[in-house]
DNA sequence: CGACCATTTGATATGGATCAAGCGATGTGG
DNA sequence: CCACATCGCTTGATCCATATCAAATGGTCG
């Protein structure tokens, strides 16, 4: 229930139009998603949405980042995705989340009412146009994620190397947001084996970790190789 | 490319309005993306669309059945999804199609303009919202697949089973339209594996073979348990 | 400094892959 | 109508990539 989560400060916004771009990232596209958004924060690990809640908003990265997991009855965890500053989550089509959604790092999350979204969106095709989008690349990012199945672990670390550098907009150096446990449960594979892939590539002079959580990519042909 | 897939016999369908629902199959919704749509048949293995290519259409299956898939450079096959009749499939919100889609069996296809349904939805608000729609049941669909990357081999495989039983709306019995190979690049298995753990299933009543496309399933309990 | 948590490293186990036959159904040409 | 090739599937033997179990290391915070 977003009104139980602990550690939540809501501050309403203007009642008026909002702009789908935030301030100070610099983004260039104008979102037409114009609604009454609440900005609101979640302290690192707290959830914003559990599994098989009823799905009564959208929700709008401004800082921070935030994954979706999904977890079976004996604790086998599987995350969905990772979301960045300037990405859309939680609209699934149903009227449930199929998956949880939980704060990484502290995040400020723009919450927007479902029904104001799809009221716009049957006065306004634009808006229609721009939900469905959305939930086309959602879907893509999906069905990419669904390769890793015939991917190697050497693979499917590479590939996500490359990908979560692209979705933060870094070209050779970042930090990683999520613990090796996340990258282990998005990837399909153990902690020990993520980490012991994470030095090999660094054995090999494909990335460099000067910290745990800081990657640099010194080999961007190698990692596109081992990607397939 | 549509026009060079060899087999296929082309039949214009009335110049008017055709309700999503087909001859035959019962279905009670209406569809409401009536477009001019051009019914095709396709023989068995013959590619619908190719990976890469730009998508013009969309596609619904009215018989026989369809799967989805991409390969890695080195031959490596990931199977997106399987298609049955009712089904529609081919709505990635990008110009291109990021898998290929092939007929199983010999599978007669309504073959629906991209523009017409798009343009169809900028008027109707009713067909937008479906179009969203179908690309979110698609999403839960990919993300629902992505579990199994948390699952054992016994687990995808019972999941399968049970799935496919609900796709074709069957309660205890079916034919499998797809190859054990088809199931194993769905599943990222090996088809040893495959075909072990069905003759394990086998083994411990849970399922029967008559044939090995023909399944009966013994004993739902036990495959939902599985299936965790 | 000490406790805690995340990460790495090491040793061993194992589920599923790989390699290799065998088998049964279907189809083809003689 | 039958020998034989072909194809899809099953079964068997072995291997190996990754999991599991266990411990050490390092970084952070009170």
């Amino acid at each position: 229930m977003l009104q139980q989560t602990a550690q939540t400060s809501i501050r309403r916004s203007a009642n008026g139009y909002l702009a789908g771009h935030h301030a100070g990232e610099g983004h260039a596209e104008t979102s037409r998603i114009e609604v009454m958004g609440t900005a609101m924060s979640f302290a690192r690990n707290t959830e914003i949405y559990g599994e098989n809640e009823p799905a009564h908003y959208f929700y709008k990265v401004i800082s921070g980042s935030v994954r979706t997991s999904r977890i079976l009855a004996d604790g086998r965890r599987q995350i969905g995705a990772f979301y960045f500053p300037g990405d859309v989550f939680g609209l699934e089509a149903g009227t449930e989340h199929a998956f949880a959604a939980e704060a990484i790092a502290n995040a400020r999350i723009l919450v927007i009412r479902r029904s104001a979204v799809t009221a716009a969106a049957a006065r306004d095709v634009v808006v229609a146009q721009e939900l469905w989008t959305l939930t086309g690349s959602e879907l893509q990012r999906a069905q990419g994620h669904l390769m890793l199945l015939v991917k190697t672990a050497q693979e499917r670390v590479a590939g996500f190397l490359l990908e979560i550098a692209a979705r933060v907009k870094a070209t050779r150096e970042f930090d990683l947001p999520m613990s090796r446990q996340d990258i282990a449960d998005y990837l399909g594979l153990t902690i020990e084996t993520v980490s012991r892939i994470f030095t090999g590539l660094e054995g090999s002079a494909t990335i460099a970790l000067p910290t745990s959580r800081h990657v640099v990519l010194r080999d961007l042909g190698a990692l596109r190789t081992l990607n397939s």
